[in-house]
DNA sequence: CATTGACTTAAACGGGCGTTTGAATTTAGC
DNA sequence: GCTAAATTCAAACGCCCGTTTAAGTCAATG
């Protein structure tokens, strides 16, 4: 009987246990993250888990649909503690337009927060890159509504930097964001070339740096360009 | 016989037309960027190319030795231009050290230039992003190794930014190469989210964005972490 | 013009893939 | 404690994968 997996699809709570859905999510988050969607079998991926083959088709539908079921678990959690953030920020402003530091920190703390120290969202971000072209069409029309989420960045970013034509606050968001991945997709590299150097331990640190460099790249002096 | 096979991938230039082994790093360029290398069968890869299901191993040995000639390809050009550009600025600079705006435009030109002018290395810096994880082992071993070419340009950067410590150089170097592929990875994103005000028609004018945004986030004043 | 060697071709190979099945088992309601 | 639904399980399905094979093509060589 698989009535099981549609109750299941359409809402969160039924009245069976939710434990294998979870531990499934948790072992694709993981494995995704290390390798591609598509460079993980069903069989690595249910021998993580600990669980049967069948579970993920049972429970999900197909290997599509956990990707996708994936991807809204973690973005739904991303995106809500960076709107509270920018929420907050804009109440402490008392109305009027929180400082551009205080934006790039909403934006930027919930990606770094909550990658590595939340075991549901760990490796979400690094997750992301890979999904894009790769995984279902579905997957990708949500990444792309995943942008509503962000054009809220961009409206607070445009008021706190009124001297920028709107198409260049949009470039500078673009690349605040390359910047985030980068911290999910290279640091091997940046390990390598730093001889250890350099390396993901101390998160309010790294946190501190990222916002440094972001907010300077968004209050770059602006020469016109072509 | 496979004696060509052996032939052809140690030495550059047998006596045979090289056609279809470019060919089908030309397919395999683009189709890896497009989707993911295990995303992408050879039968999909080789009908795209035009050429024989068989070729890729008979030219190359492997779908892996495929994907690790391909890297080695596109490297190779890309670390060239960035040195010669390099050599360029020191000299430029008379044995003193280049304004820090020019080191990253040594960085960065190549990569934009080439990525979209030349055919051979169009969609090269996309495919990095996913040769990451998912490629054979040796493939990772040599993304590693570019580290060594990187290595100069930290080194330039670090006797233009005396005041700051050499783990933030790095650091930062690396935020630079995160902003350098967010060009490649999420443009979608960034149309979509600028309402198709933001493309990648104009690559002077990015050029110059991507430059005044790392030099910007590279010259950001330097405040003690953790 | 026969021979050689590089290359191409169509066909096949075993294997692992995502998925389906149907029976066994567990769970929840009465 | 029975019933019925929800879940787990081992086994199998057919398909497509990367790779190999062996025959075929073609140009250059002597």
């Amino acid at each position: 009987m698989k009535a099981g997996a549609d109750i299941a699809a359409d809402m969160e709570s039924t009245g069976g246990r939710q434990d294998t859905k979870e531990v499934i999510l948790d072992a694709a988050e993981k494995l995704f993250a290390e390798k591609t969607y598509s460079a993980v079998s069903l069989r690595e991926l249910t021998q993580a888990a600990g669980v049967n083959l069948a579970a993920v088709n049972y429970h999900f539908g197909s290997k599509d649909a956990l990707l996708i079921a994936l991807f809204r678990r973690g973005a739904i959690e991303l995106n809500r503690a960076r709107a509270r953030l920018l929420r907050e920020a804009e109440e402490r402003a008392g109305g009027g337009t929180p400082p551009v530091r205080e934006i790039v920190a909403a934006l930027v703390l919930p990606a770094i927060r909550y990658s590595f120290t939340s075991t549901r969202l760990a490796l979400y971000n690094q997750f992301v890159a890979f999904a894009r072209g790769d995984g279902p069409a579905e997957a990708r029309e949500m990444l792309d509504k995943e942008v509503g989420h962000l054009q809220r960045f961009a409206l607070s970013l445009a008021r706190a930097l009124p001297h920028l034509p709107q198409h260049e606050v949009y470039w500078r968001l673009h690349f605040a964001m390359g910047v985030q991945h980068s911290l999910y997709t290279d640091m091997k590299r940046l390990e390598t070339l730093s001889g250890g150097l350099c390396q993901l331990d101390d998160l309010d640190a790294v946190a501190a740096r990222v916002i440094d460099y972001v907010t300077a790249g968004l209050e770059a002096p602006y020469t016109a360009k072509g």
